[in-house]
DNA sequence: AACGTTCTTGACCGAATGGTCAAGTCACCG
DNA sequence: CGGTGACTTGACCATTCGGTCAAGAACGTT
């Protein structure tokens, strides 16, 4: 639904995103009805259908626009370091304290990543992330900094195993942000093996 | 429902497990009814409620047992291989031809993770899974074959990698398996500044 | 105050959905 | 053959879901 939003329209629209996207992640995606979003927040149901056509459309948005904040932050963290391997630290830091300021959307991607409908929308910010961290490493590359091996792999590979890190110790066992950024840093650079 | 079962009943409730299965992971568990599996199957509705007392519970059978599998290849490939970090590699090849000729599962591991109500199933196998690998990295270390460092940690990094590159380059881009298991090991063993 | 637009209400609807069950079929054993 | 327990049928049910809409409230503008 495109509308002209005026600021209390904005407010709404907003509210209702934030509340559905913890109702999401809490109970699941199907289970969680349009109903119980609105009673929840104590609103018509005529109140959803006005800032969004489907239930499907708000998911959508959802992810759109908290994958959009994610990636401002990344880029914010970034900012104008020279070094590309520290370019690529800075990013994994950010991503990791981002997810766990907004621990929710954790569990929503990963839902929207196992269905069809929702996955390409994740597809497409993923794509272009894992484009931007190819990008440094290559640079790295190119200075000599790091091997030669297929950028985009790479760039694969820190993904999932700061993802898997994050779930694992940030989330599920509550260890402190800084520790589990230092081992998932030194793993991307190091592998096992070590220095 | 715990039943006596004959062969006939034995191979119905493979059946069913198989077919919803592939169900599952192609529409999504939600959005596939029991109805939907029963008559894609031929088969009145009663024959689902004769073998499982719910929905819930046949998603539950069905990633119990394929973890079950999974982790039975993951040994018998492992097999006596002395060395530790060979055992590792062994591992991870293992575990991306499996999910190769299993790919429903991957995408149902992945909705089970992001289900409060299936999470758990998967928690139990995912940790025992990971105390296997962080047991061969341990011993690794005490041989000084890899640097001294978490071994859970670690452990959990190399899963997370492995999933992402499978994903990406064996599921989505059909790259041939070798190629995608060459450059995961690669990455888990010396990271990406490489050897 | 009056008017058009944005926003809100909540009863209502058709279409599923997960699950039940009385009745019947099949395979095997004595 | 007759009987027993394993299996199968499919109509049925209560409930819930996403989505609609006619009516009206709130707001901004003049």
């Amino acid at each position: 639904m495109r509308r002209k939003l005026t600021q209390r329209g904005k407010d709404r629209r907003r509210q209702l995103m934030e509340h559905a996207a913890a109702l999401f992640a809490e109970r699941g995606y199907h289970p969680t009805s349009v109903a119980d979003i609105v009673e929840s927040l104590r609103v018509g149901k005529g109140v959803f259908y006005w800032y969004f056509s489907s239930k499907e459309e708000l998911l959508s948005e959802i992810l759109r626009e908290s994958q959009q904040d994610l990636r401002r932050r990344q880029q914010q963290a970034i900012g104008e370091e020279p070094n590309p391997v520290v370019r690529i630290e800075l990013g994994i830091r950010a991503t990791i304290d981002w997810f766990l300021e907004h621990r929710k959307y954790f569990t929503l991607f990963q839902f929207a990543a196992s269905d069809e409908r929702f996955a390409p929308v994740l597809r497409r910010n993923h794509d272009v992330a894992i484009a931007d961290a190819a990008r440094h490493i290559k640079e790295a590359i190119v200075e000599g900094l790091i091997a030669d091996q297929n950028p985009e792999m790479l760039a694969e590979a820190i993904v999932g195993a700061c993802n898997q890190l994050t779930r694992t110790y940030v989330f599920d066992r509550n260890e402190p942000v800084d520790r589990t950024a230092e081992a998932a840093v030194s793993f991307c650079l190091h592998g096992i093996v070590g220095t």
